[in-house]
DNA sequence: TCGATTATTCGATTTACTCG
DNA sequence: CGAGTAAATCGAATAATCGA
């Protein structure tokens, strides 16, 4: 499944017409050859261990199993890909993954493909998290080399991202405007994001009336989705960005809030105005009444103080047709 | 305190509208 | 017509709250 959306671009239509433009055929070095099997599949599907192994390989071991050109770099001829999608490393999770190699060695290659004007360079296509933990191993690092277009290079880059790295959705928003900065089609886009065109223009609207300046002092937000973030781009757009980052960043446990609070500050901060008396209940208080009644967006619920009057709520009860048809404004049956 | 209910938020999808 | 946009709605996952 992973493998069609490496193709990604035309993938619905593709049982329908033939692939009609050059640039819409598959990412040839990275779709796993077909897999040759046509007529002999079903026998050597029986012949043994080998076979199956492939079979429940997934693509990127697969990749790995047919590719040839598994080999070992240099980390510090490996540049990082020409469009950057996350924001910052945890440095953390990145110790983790370092001590992990470090013991067990790089169990999945990273794909590169040789630099474009450095010669003897590579540029990576994904694995830059892997990359990273490997150079501050200071042992080479194994990686797969490809020709890449630099449509390929992005949208296997983007596929990663979806498929291993969990980026925020601001991050994946970044991603797409440097994506489309530099005139990627929408569809190539959409591939390497594996969105659809409308979530496509929601993330570049979101990144159009938001300020880059912001979004990057906020940082990734990892809990925060597409609702709250379009909220608060609309927010933004009609509001002194600069007094905003000012207000944001001066604030001085600044550095201690981590970037969902942050985002959460900044949201407050550009809704002041009015409103937010929060979605506490106001339970109301029906004076000496033995009845309380909670009201919330989307309903009521009456309370009866049984202990104070038994049987009020047998009353009521009986009496809620007439109640409701009086509501009505229809007469008692 | 704990289990169940309710509310909120998420991404995805559907439908409809507006432009060239 | 197709591409882009906008809004409504869905089910799933969490978070919050309620009630015993």
């Amino acid at each position: 499944m992973a493998r069609k959306n490496l193709i990604g671009i035309s993938d619905s239509s593709m049982p329908r017409h033939e692939t009609p433009a050059l640039n819409e055929r598959p990412i040839a070095g990275l779709v796993p050859q077909t897999r040759s099997s046509s007529p002999v599949g079903g026998i050597t599907k029986t012949l043994g261990s080998i076979t199956q192994k492939m079979e429940r390989a997934g693509d990127l071991e697969r990749q790995l199993a047919e590719g040839k050109m598994v080999i070992e770099i240099d980390p510090a001829l490996i540049d990082a890909s020409f469009i950057s999608d996350r924001m910052e490393m945890d440095g953390v999770e990145l110790a983790a993954l370092a001590s992990q190699i470090a013991e067990h060695g790089q169990q999945v290659p990273i794909l590169v493909r040789p630099h474009a004007t450095a010669k003897g360079r590579y540029q990576v296509a994904y694995g830059h998290r892997r990359l990273a933990a490997v150079k501050q191993l200071g042992i080479k690092i194994r990686a797969v080399v490809r020709e890449l277009s630099d449509e390929q290079l992005v949208v296997s880059q983007g596929q990663e991202n979806n498929a291993r790295a969990n980026l925020s959705y601001i991050e994946r928003c970044l991603f797409a405007r440097r994506l489309e900065e530099r005139d990627f089609s929408r569809a190539t886009i959409m591939a390497a994001l594996n969105v659809d065109k409308q979530a496509l223009s929601k993330m570049l609207i979101i990144m159009r009336q938001m300020s880059l300046a912001l979004v990057q002092l906020i940082g990734p937000a990892p809990d925060v989705g597409r609702r709250r973030w379009m909220e608060l781009a609309s927010h933004v757009e009609n509001a002194d960005v600069e007094a905003l980052i000012g207000a944001l960043s001066s604030a001085d446990d600044y550095q201690t809030l981590s970037s969902n609070d942050r985002f959460q500050r900044a949201l407050d901060l550009v809704t002041t105005q009015k409103q937010k008396p929060r979605a506490t209940t106001p339970d109301i208080q029906t004076s000496a009444l033995p009845v309380t009644i909670k009201k919330t967006a989307t309903r009521s619920t009456f309370v009866f103080d049984s202990k104070a009057e038994p049987g009020f709520d047998d009353f009521v009860h009986q009496r809620l047709a007439d109640l409701y048809a009086e509501f009505k404004g229809k007469p008692t049956a």
